[in-house]
RNA sequence: GGAGGGGUUCCAGAGCGGUCAAAUGGGGCGGGCUGUAAACCCGUUGACUUCGGUCUUCGAAAGUUCGAAUCUUUCCCCCUCCA
């Protein structure tokens, strides 16, 4: 078997493939260039899309090619697979806005000096905004048979439960299937991995292509993953698990890491990190708090960078063993002229903005979750003296998790 | 086109003239236990408060009433069944 192939099915990214033999030893043969697409419907990837950016990763390590697909003309239509219903339209500047972003985060990932895995964007607006109906329709709309489209999941579920499906999104598929051809035909792509809620979309490019230019291409699809619990990964309660430091600070994306759920850990250090199985064979009996850590340096460092892990690992350090130092510690400043004297406790939380309700920092109070320096506060008229402030070393926290360092400016 | 059912707080879902800031479950948050995990237990979950209360919420608007999430009217949106 191809070590590419190999690789993929010990990392568990394997789903489907529309003919493993033929391509795995196509690629024993040449090197190839492969893409993956990514919509543009929100400001940032978060790390839903991560096991797709650790196939992108992996094309890399055995020298083959990724192309980033940016979605910045179908998302102006929308996907309607694994949705009941029809999205939000975005603007055409918000879809701009993101699709910059979204690359900005893969190359994080992505980003190498080897000009032959160098990874390649493209945006598929370049090619479908100038689409003339009719000679699409006659090229590449007479390949496709509504009989055919009738039965694709993502049509079939809309369909059964009455739900309306637009004729924009119905086309979807068509237009995925395009950017497919577009590919092989630019870039001479002939692979193209995705979700396995992808693999319809997939499988009608490959078909394209096929009769299109009788040409043979490849689909591989990665499987859901989810979380121990149950739940689909990327997303909790708070919010998604941005890969963008804006939206989650790399201290945040660490801790989401190390809080992984015991069961979940040895999997995901094999997904979503470089750590070789024989290597993973050796640690995994290794204490398991010590492998979250493993993980959570891991993830951060390939994301955000080794000095922003490594400093994400103090932090947590330091607020974890309950020797506050104040060394690790984020911290925040306060504008001076917004404390007269002494401060109530309550003003001082919603200064720092580690909370913003009063009620809810009065509930907090009541709930001994509140601590300066380390200290309970059990008053909420207590009040905090501007001495203490001005030696910039009061820390504030709410709970075990969240500590902030206030100081005056 | 015909008949019916519904829109409730983060989500699901009760309430159907006052005792409703609204049951219950999930989720969140906080506390306990522990290992920053899971499981479990407890508390809490609209905003503001001088802790007496005050203000804003039950699709939208108008109305009936001392009093409306609950009744009436109009409008908007969803769903189910039949053609």
């Amino acid at each position: 078997m191809n070590k590419f192939i190999k690789e993929f099915k010990d990392r568990d990214y394997f789903y489907q493939c529309t003919d493993e033999l033929e391509l795995s030893q196509l690629l024993d043969k040449k090197k190839i260039k492969a893409y993956i697409g990514f919509d543009c419907t929100a400001e940032s990837l978060h790390v839903g899309s991560l096991l797709q950016i650790m196939c992108l990763r992996l094309l890399q390590k055995h020298g083959h090619q990724p192309i980033v697909l940016l979605g910045g003309g179908t998302t102006r239509i929308g996907d309607p697979s694994g949705k009941d219903q029809t999205r939000r339209i975005l603007s055409e500047k918000e879809i701009n806005k993101n699709s910059k972003n979204i690359e900005k985060i893969l190359n994080n990932f992505l980003k190498t000096k080897d000009k032959k895995t160098k990874p390649i964007f493209v945006n598929n607006y370049k090619w479908l905004k100038d689409l003339n109906y009719i000679s699409f329709l006659r090229n590449i709309g007479k390949h496709f048979t509504i009989n055919k489209m009738l039965t694709f999941e993502s049509v079939k579920t809309r369909l059964d439960r009455e739900q309306s499906l637009s004729y924009m999104e119905f086309n979807y598929m068509i237009l995925q299937a395009y950017d497919f051809l577009e590919l092989q035909k630019k870039e001479n792509c002939i692979l193209q991995i995705g979700g396995s809620d992808q693999w319809g979309n997939i499988i009608n490019g490959v078909e394209l292509i096929k009769r299109h230019c009788n040409k043979k291409v490849f689909g591989l699809t990665t499987p859901l993953i989810t979380l121990a619990s149950g739940a689909k990964m990327g997303k909790t309660a708070e919010g998604a698990v941005w890969l963008d430091k804006k939206l989650l600070s790399p201290y945040d994306y660490w801790q989401f890491w190390r809080n992984t759920d015991d069961k979940d850990v040895i999997r995901f250090l094999n997904y979503f990190t470089d750590i070789e199985s024989e290597e993973l064979e050796k640690i995994k009996s290794q204490n398991i708090n010590d492998l979250k850590k493993l993980l959570a340096d891991k993830t951060t460092a390939m994301l955000h960078g080794e000095k922003e892990a490594s400093k994400a690992r103090k932090t947590a350090q330091e607020v974890f063993s309950g020797h506050l130092s104040g060394a690790n510690i984020p911290s925040a400043k306060i504008q001076i002229s917004q404390i007269e004297q002494n401060i109530n406790i309550i003003d001082l939380v919603v200064l720092s903005k580690l909370e913003n309700s009063k009620s809810e920092i009065r509930r907090l109070i009541k709930g001994k979750a509140i601590k300066i320096n380390n200290e309970l506060i059990t008053d909420d008229k207590y009040l905090v003296e501007k001495d203490l402030l001005k030696e910039n070393n009061l820390i504030l926290s709410i709970g075990k998790k969240r500590y902030l360092k206030l100081i005056l400016n």
